[in-house]
RNA sequence: CGGGGAGUAGCGCAGCCUGGUAGCGCACCUGGUUUGGGACCAGGGGGUCGAAGGUUCGAAUCCUUUCUCCCCGACCA
């Protein structure tokens, strides 16, 4: 991509309306616009990155066993009558009138639907288990929407549905999404957290939620520090969750049952949550199968979520520092940036191309930043958006064949001969 | 939903108290000078002052109503 052609507005000054520091960068990135209380624009940056994160996401899904489907945003009021959360749900669910007068939803989540549509097509044990989730964008008329994607109304999320014979199986289950979640995060580059938690308006009986740790984050988790250091190929979940950890107002000092060696402080964003709760919903809506028995039973679910577009977000309070963002390498919109100070300069243009021609054909996401503007702005665009590989070309150093690269993520630069850049860069991308 | 604050150019703001030609910085356009850290000089475009009603000779400014947005708290991916 050429940044001459690619839509992407820098700001200098964020609006004063945005207060934590991912929303400002985000909008001073040209990454999204707020069209109304926490319902945004995702610019051309933004969608990218949104994209890779769901791409992560789908894939850990996938290697896990669950199969992608896609259900509707809108949805109609009959299932959530049924199910008793019509009236439950209150004033967080958007709900709509059709022109015939039919009382529709946005859908805020999708147990009703999956739990449908699991009925009305599976009646037997021997087609257990089954697990299926669908990326897709919900709304909740949230009180108080805030921290720009963070807490939006509207809001990506990949949420995907178990369902097993019986609770043993279903746990079995839970242990696999478990699993998936924290191999997801670390992909990413965060480090996440799992902790026991309230069930909530899900409903049931047991349930995870995942934070990852930023400095900014909103809650305060103490955990043993085992869990700061994972391998994802070796995650044992039940050796996992009987590791401590707690919110604030969970964690008691005096019957903390670990050391304060290994007892870790640090602040977190909720990403994820994770949820068994039996067989609430198929005995509502009808989902039962007959077991070996020949006898009716209802299946046991689990339901699986994990804010998509919030995780745009957590991702910039944990990894930014003054100047602007510094993207993970796999979430971000491009690996190598090359900044051509001196467009207008032959030698400059040159081979800012002959390196942007190269990653193009070998299929590294590159941004050619080819503007013709004042070196200090071009610089300072770049520090923001936060491209992990940033090539700096100028007249200067061209002269002594020399470029610089500037790694975003540890700051760090160097100056290498120009014709060893291709080399250089593809020894850090290609692992 | 309780408490607080704000709507004036794309963004950040001043003007309002005490009514009288709508301003500043950044951004944008033109020309020129610059060229390794948001550069400089000169010229220029852009506003129904959130909306409606009222008071007045005259309203961004005073009064009433209303809409929107933000912050703190309770709640959530």
């Amino acid at each position: 991509m050429k940044y001459s052609n690619f839509f992407l507005p820098t700001i200098k000054d964020a609006p004063s309306d945005a207060e934590i520091i991912s929303h400002k960068l985000m909008i001073r990135a040209g990454m999204i616009k707020q069209s109304s209380a926490g319902i945004y624009s995702w610019l051309p940056l933004g969608l990218l990155v949104l994209k890779k994160i769901e791409q992560i996401v789908r894939e850990e899904q996938n290697n896990a066993g669950a199969v992608e489907l896609l259900m509707p945003t809108i949805q109609s009021s009959d299932l959530w009558i049924k199910s008793g959360r019509y009236d439950d749900y209150g004033k967080e669910m958007l709900r709509i009138t059709d022109r015939s007068g039919r009382e529709m939803l946005y859908g805020p989540t999708n147990e009703e639907l999956i739990t449908d549509i699991f009925q009305s097509h599976i009646n037997s044990y021997k087609d257990l288990p089954k697990n299926l989730y669908h990326i897709q964008w919900k709304f909740r008329d949230e009180v108080r929407p805030r921290f720009g994607v963070m807490r939006g109304r509207e809001f990506l999320m990949k949420d995907n549905y178990s369902f097993d014979l019986d609770e043993n199986e279903a746990k079995k289950s839970y242990d696999n999404m478990f699993k998936a979640y924290i191999k997801t995060f670390i992909r990413m580059g965060l480090t996440p957290i799992s902790l026991r938690a309230e069930t909530g308006p899900i409903g049931g009986n047991l349930s995870h939620e995942f934070q990852i740790l930023a400095k900014t984050g909103e809650s305060t988790l103490y955990y043993d520090k085992k869990l700061e250091t994972l391998n994802p190929e070796t995650i044992d979940p039940n050796k996992l969750q009987s590791f401590y950890a707690a919110v604030d107002d969970q964690h008691d000092e005096k019957n903390c049952p670990i050391s304060n060696e290994d007892l870790k402080i640090s602040k977190g964003i909720e990403v994820g949550h994770i949820f068994y709760f039996g067989t609430k919903y198929s005995d509502k809506l009808n989902a039962f199968v007959q077991d070996k028995s020949g006898k009716n039973v209802p299946v046991h679910m689990g339901s699986y979520g994990i804010g998509v577009s919030r995780l745009v977000g957590a991702i910039i309070e944990a990894y930014h520092d003054e100047k602007g963002i510094r993207w993970p390498l796999e979430v971000a919109p491009f690996k190598v940036s090359i900044v051509n100070l001196m467009p207008e300069d032959q030698d400059c243009a040159t081979k800012s191309l002959e390196y942007y021609e190269y990653f193009m054909k070998n299929n590294i996401e590159v941004i050619l930043d080819d503007r013709i503007c004042s070196i200090g702005k071009k610089l300072s665009d770049n520090e923001l958006i936060g491209i992990p590989y940033q090539i700096i070309i100028g007249k200067r150093d061209l002269k002594d064949n020399l470029v610089e690269i500037k790694n975003r993520q540890n700051n760090e630069s160097e100056k290498i001969s120009s014709s060893s850049l291709i080399d250089f860069i593809n020894n850090k991308l290609i692992k």
